[in-house]
DNA sequence: AATGAATGAGTTTTCATTCAT
DNA sequence: TATGAATGAAAACTCATTCAT
């Protein structure tokens, strides 16, 4: 009998995870098509035929992963917007730190969710995990929103699904185009480490000036 | 010998169009690697040797269509913001009019290139030729920018790259993810044709709004 | 109506000359099969319809080449050896001298004609042709060895078989395996005009001596 | 991951040697361009994949087969020629014997090997294999004439290049030309077999006899 | 539980040739 | 007479997956 997906119990075992790392890089990086199973193999140690045997199939592997990494990122949200006693406009900080937060850590799930949003309607399961997720941002921050409404805080009339977009399009964009972001500001000579951190904070302030702007700027 | 690139006149032929035009489609459904040359010659109507006749290869298939939809892009928003007695916030309006009606009018290459940006440092010339695209919008918005500031109109500290990176980002999310936005607003019952020119009016109002207040709020 | 082969009258025009001496140093260089049409009709300067147009097709081409350069070659040694009056040890040292010179002038073609006649029973009409020319050289160089031996110069028992693939195959293989002569003799900073020289010079002197030694030394 | 090119222990597999012995008949037959991998997996009733499995390509198979064969031949020649109590003349006999035994064995290689001769400068890798192999001929041979002259049995100034030139190309041509040499001496009715045996028989009396000419007759 | 061997279907690209003009 | 355009067939190679062990 083969373990097929996961364990019931809670998660993949070394190997599985080890796999599972291997081609979430490699799958951002070259695309799912670009990314044959034996570079998988090659790049993670261990037999071609080990990835058909752990997880059925490419596109298994594929679900895999967003089954790993997705499975944690809601929960979280949902704690830190859940605090009754934070301010609307603190939340929308936290709300902010903790995306740029999840996107630098996790910068290979998010390009290939990225990827995989683009093409539609490729892998119905997909499709669905990634609905799911995106519908419950939606809510999180639209409870959010209102808060602020009737607090009086926020100004009327936000189109919530926008305002995500605009936070998901945004950092996702700055995120991928760092290189460019570099070049242009010649940090070229400027050690990682450190441009990592510049640019993270830069996004942050620009990120909160900006939903703040949006949710108070009345023309 | 071979007609490889283009025409010297300065087109395609009605071929290579065709050719060029199924190509962006299935690039952007399915993504580079994930189309192979038979399905392009096939939803084409052409023979397979047929793209290897005109382009050489699928490679440089990929950045005939670039060198396609690029050449004509940067020329309009240049002529767009040259026009010296319009107000800097009306040239703010026309850059959003004018990126989300090139957004609606080439999805399929929007995507091709957002895709491509993500992969980074794969194809060489494809990278150069994406640089010099986003290096010419960057200048032209500092450039307005710089203007907006002069006169007053704007406040001082914006960074440019950032505001650049959110308005591609946040358009192209909103229009990549618009089946999202229909399921979202439960407008699945609306005619195509409605929607999209709903979408299209908040995208404008929206994005016209963010910017006003990105520019002018302080604090 | 196509001029298929060659002219009736006598001769290949400018365009086809210029098609065979090409096609003639890549087959040389990268075999038959190993050479395509487009590589010919790109180095001869072509269309590379002209090719099918001209010779019919890419075998025919083959064909021709034989057909241009074997008319004239047998000829000359027919004229040579009919010298009645000429030493018959003499006329060994023309012969070699003639091949030698031969095989410096036709390189291409003498390795063209060593690569088909490897292959055996592919082409039937080169086979015949190959078989031809070996056979009239047989009876030339047997006609030869007779005179010889009748004169009492020449030992009895000659396989003239034997001998002439001594001549064909050494002479060949001493002028295909230059670069190891240039490399074993450490000769690489010789001009190339003088080396040519000096392989030809030792060549000769040692082909002579050699069948001077066969026809006259008796165990 | 894969068996690539020969087991760790000193030789190929079954079904590896299965696909060389195939290889090298065909490549010997149709020239290496002029044979298809499809063509070389019919014959050796293995699955076309397997090729590019067992030696990653056409060419690294072509190599292989050279590894193959190369392998054992210098080594024989090499305890062959340092047998110290033997004659110089005695040890050209061997050397013939040697050499002709070796080209009936292995025809088709030869014939390989004397194709990529011919060809040059194209594979960097077989070149040097070829190479290394002459040079290691000339070496022994180029020994075993100044041992002759020493003993004052064998003439001064002999080319040693030319020489083994002479018994490689003269073989060879005898040994590819054999149908002919069946034609021209009107054999065709006799057995193969005996055929065989006669030719091998004839071309060592004449080989034997044309060294010892060579080595000691004197202008 | 894990894997080396094997493969059919697929990939992109090149081929020699034909055809309409 | 000459050629650019076009193509079916075949080329070498890679793919994800299966299977016997």
């Amino acid at each position: 009998m083969r373990p097929n997906l996961k364990d019931m119990e809670s998660r993949y075992n070394e190997k599985q995870v080890q796999i599972l790392s291997v081609a979430e890089r490699l799958f951002s990086e070259q695309g799912f098509s670009g990314t044959s199973v034996r570079d998988i193999a090659g790049a993670a140690n261990v037999n071609v035929a080990m990835i058909s045997y752990y997880f059925g199939s490419k596109e298994k592997l594929l679900e895999a992963i967003f089954d790993y990494r997705i499975s944690s990122t809601a929960i979280q949200m949902e704690h830190l917007l859940a605090q009754t006693h934070v301010d609307p406009f603190e939340k929308i900080e936290m709300l902010v730190d903790h995306y740029v937060d999840k996107l630098q850590n996790n910068t290979c799930f998010f390009k290939i969710m990225q990827s995989e949003h683009m093409k539609g309607h490729g892998n119905k399961d997909l499709d669905g995990i990634i609905f799911q997720s995106k519908k419950k941002n939606f809510d999180l921050i639209s409870a959010l929103i209102a808060e602020g409404q009737k607090k009086g805080l926020f100004k009327k009339n936000i189109d919530v699904s926008l305002m995500v977009s605009t936070l998901v399009g945004a950092s996702n964009q700055i995120y991928i185009g760092q290189q460019y972001y570099k070049r242009l500001h010649e940090l070229d000579d400027m050690p990682e480490e450190k441009f990592q951190q510049l640019l993270k904070k830069r996004m942050r302030v620009f990120l909160k000036n900006m939903f703040k702007a949006i949710l108070t700027y009345e023309l």
